[in-house]
DNA sequence: TGCCGATGTGTACGACGTATTCCTGTGATT
DNA sequence: AATCACAGGAATACGTCGTACACATCGGCA
């Protein structure tokens, strides 16, 4: 994201969130950042987020490749934008009572959102992204460990391993599906197939016991949502054991 | 990664991990895997992992940017090399008695091995790699827990909750501190800071008081490993309690 | 009415991944 | 010792990318 640089008697302009919400500010203008956002969500959800290109969304504004940087800096803010944007679907519980009802909201319902919109696993700095969106969910987190009264710390550290383990976990799966869906493999039963013989040779080396073990014994290997809430259990078991809550 | 296709009497190629570990097929050759692969790394920890380019490789194996595509079959291969190369360094205790000893030696040292390589963070697809290096790693993890008898759906479930919370948190990690570095900032508090005016905007519309309050009460903002070490042992703590180990 | 800043256009550059074709030296075969 | 198939590297080329820069145009205000 662009930031204006810090310098002496600079006259701070507006900043990408300000100028989202502010109204397009002249009639003549046919770009808003808000059309800007949704025509690069809407070719990344329908051709991948590798697709989501400078001159792919000029196009699709009906509009020169450069027509864009008046309204965003570069690649940087466009992404920023597309991270909020579809964060806004994020509506958690405001039961500030149930902490773990809230934070069981925010991971799953985090974890739809990343699987409905995979590019957002494309970018790794969006994890870091503070955006009005983001902040929001985030508020409500805080809120709803708030009540019991805990030191800062621990409520920031607490916050922050949901959220780490929910974009572990959502990477993984979107990774996996991509990996999958690239080659054309439908079930995890036909993927397995056809990475037998890259396996094979691996495997052939005896060096994985145990792995091949567990690898053959395992029968919920493609429930990928029963191992997502047994670890978001897990984390959340965690937390209520080592915060007293 | 390229994966041959599965046809009807094709005869299957010998895949990456095979060639890498046959020496060197023939004295001719210039360019081995492993050359290629060192050199990948050392331009991705020197220059960044943008700056791995075919070019860029070639010109650092000083050989013109076509030749490596007789050994690796594209930029997917080269990254799968890259993985693999550093993750040789991942050294887990093979005490099988300590469950919890090892999977916390894991995520210490993916976390170091991700902060001294930042570029790992960048391909998302590397989490779902399995190359021989990490399923070595994932060798000692699994057999860590199969001391105690567990059924293979929750320890695979474990261990993958592990792995996801550590990937999520080096990957925040790592992206903080990439964007204070592409702005020159040193410090938390420089950094806090320069990013003040962008945040004033958004804290100033009050929509985000509890925020607000842990962000300004909160004493260890910039001590990672604490906020690391914390998450990390709800995880284990919730792996215990919910195993019953 | 005439100017000025905001908005979109046109053109251009350098870098990227990689398909394709060609060349050259090497080890095996005779 | 002469030949030859072929593997490894070189050369060239294509299409695409992000974006710098200079220009044109239009609306609102003096």
């Amino acid at each position: 994201m662009a930031v204006a640089k810090h310098e002496e008697g600079e006259v701070a302009e507006p900043s990408l969130w300000e100028r989202l919400e502010q109204p397009a500010p002249v009639p003549r203008a046919s770009l808003t950042l808000e059309r800007i956002a949704a025509a690069a969500v809407e070719i990344a959800d329908e051709e991948g987020g590798a697709a989501v290109t400078m001159r792919r969304l000029a196009t699709k504004l009906g509009v020169t490749p450069m027509a864009a940087y008046r309204h965003v800096s570069g690649k940087d803010d466009l992404w920023a934008l597309m991270i909020d944007r579809v964060s806004r679907d994020l509506a958690l519980p405001d039961d500030a009572g149930d902490w773990r009802g809230v934070l069981r909201s925010y991971a799953l319902q985090t974890r739809e959102l990343m699987l409905a919109h995979p590019w957002t696993a494309l970018m790794p700095t969006s994890i870091v992204l503070l955006t009005p969106a983001r902040m929001a969910v985030a508020e409500r987190g805080l809120s709803a460990l708030d009540a019991h009264d805990l030191d800062a710390d621990s409520v920031m550290a607490a916050l922050r391993a949901v959220t780490s383990f929910v974009h572990g976990s959502a990477q993984t799966e979107i990774a996996m599906r991509d990996y999958q869906e690239r080659n054309g493999w439908t079930s995890g039963d036909e993927t397995r197939e056809a990475l037998a013989p890259q396996m094979r040779y691996l495997i052939g080396t005896g060096r994985y016991p145990v792995f091949e073990k567990y690898a053959l014994t395992a029968t919920r290997k493609d429930d990928r949502a029963w191992e997502f809430t047994f670890g978001l259990d897990c984390v959340l078991d965690g937390i209520g054991q080592r915060l007293g809550i």
